[in-house]
DNA sequence: AAAACGGACAACCGCAAGCCT
DNA sequence: GAGGCTTGCGGTTGTCCGTTT
């Protein structure tokens, strides 16, 4: 059974908060062992209406096991995903519905394509992205194999990659414009003999001369 | 070798829309 | 039509892991 689910029950049994003592010891591992963050064993009370469960549902949260994973795939594949919910408490996953679908629709579903996009890939985005702005699932749409999720992220690494060359350039001639106001004005003669050694970019100039 | 840093991506959260009773 | 529930979407955060210092 997946470690996951006898920590669950553990808890479960014991009634208690689960400390990280416990989930280590659950989990068969040393107190010296890597350390298991919060995320993993944080477990969250939730009501349920549902009278044939007539008390609350432990959820999981955090990264899925490989175990989870299999126990999602063989129950899709058996009976389909239809209602989240049901598919969360049939399934015996201690996750809330929102979590499995999340996880079928990125990582476990059929044809899901993984590693770079693709120059041709990227274009589309791009193009895509000028017309509809952030639709990340109408984008994703024409993504054969990609998730609304990875596009999102591919956008918003580009946007990053974009912003961070821009302030490169910009520091640069910044730094350079500065450079050639100094050498023009009186002060300049001495600065440039001073300057003479450093590297022209402007991102090595001394600091006294950046910042005056 | 260890700590710090940064990139990639997985996962959660809140909200809105749609559906059902 | 109102209210509750489920699903889908987009924004944000967390975690892992490779690289740099």
């Amino acid at each position: 059974m997946a470690v996951s689910v006898v920590m669950l029950d553990h808890i479960a049994d014991t009634n208690a908060k689960p400390d990280y003592q416990t989930c280590l010891a659950v989990k068969g591992k040393q107190s010296t062992a890597a350390p298991v963050t919060e995320s993993v064993i944080l477990l969250k009370k939730r009501p349920s209406k549902d009278e044939s469960v007539g008390h609350e549902i432990m959820v999981r949260k955090g990264p899925w096991e490989p175990e989870e994973d299999s126990i999602l795939s063989a129950y899709v594949k058996e009976h389909g995903t239809g209602c989240w919910r049901k598919v969360a408490e049939r399934s015996g996953l201690h996750r809330s519905g929102k979590s499995c679908r999340l996880r079928w629709i990125n990582y476990l579903r059929p044809g899901i394509k993984r590693g770079n996009f693709t120059d041709v890939e990227e274009m589309t985005v791009i193009k895509l992205h000028n017309e509809l702005g952030n639709r990340w699932s109408k984008i994703a749409s024409q993504l054969p194999g990609r998730t609304d999720n990875d596009v999102k992220n591919f956008w918003n690494q580009f946007v990053r990659k974009q912003e961070k060359s821009k302030k490169k350039q910009l520091a640069c001639l910044e730094a350079n414009k500065i450079k050639n106001q100094l050498i023009k004005s009186n002060l300049g003669e001495k600065l440039q003999v001073e300057m003479a050694g450093f590297a022209v970019d402007g991102m090595n100039l001394p600091h006294r001369i950046i910042s005056s």
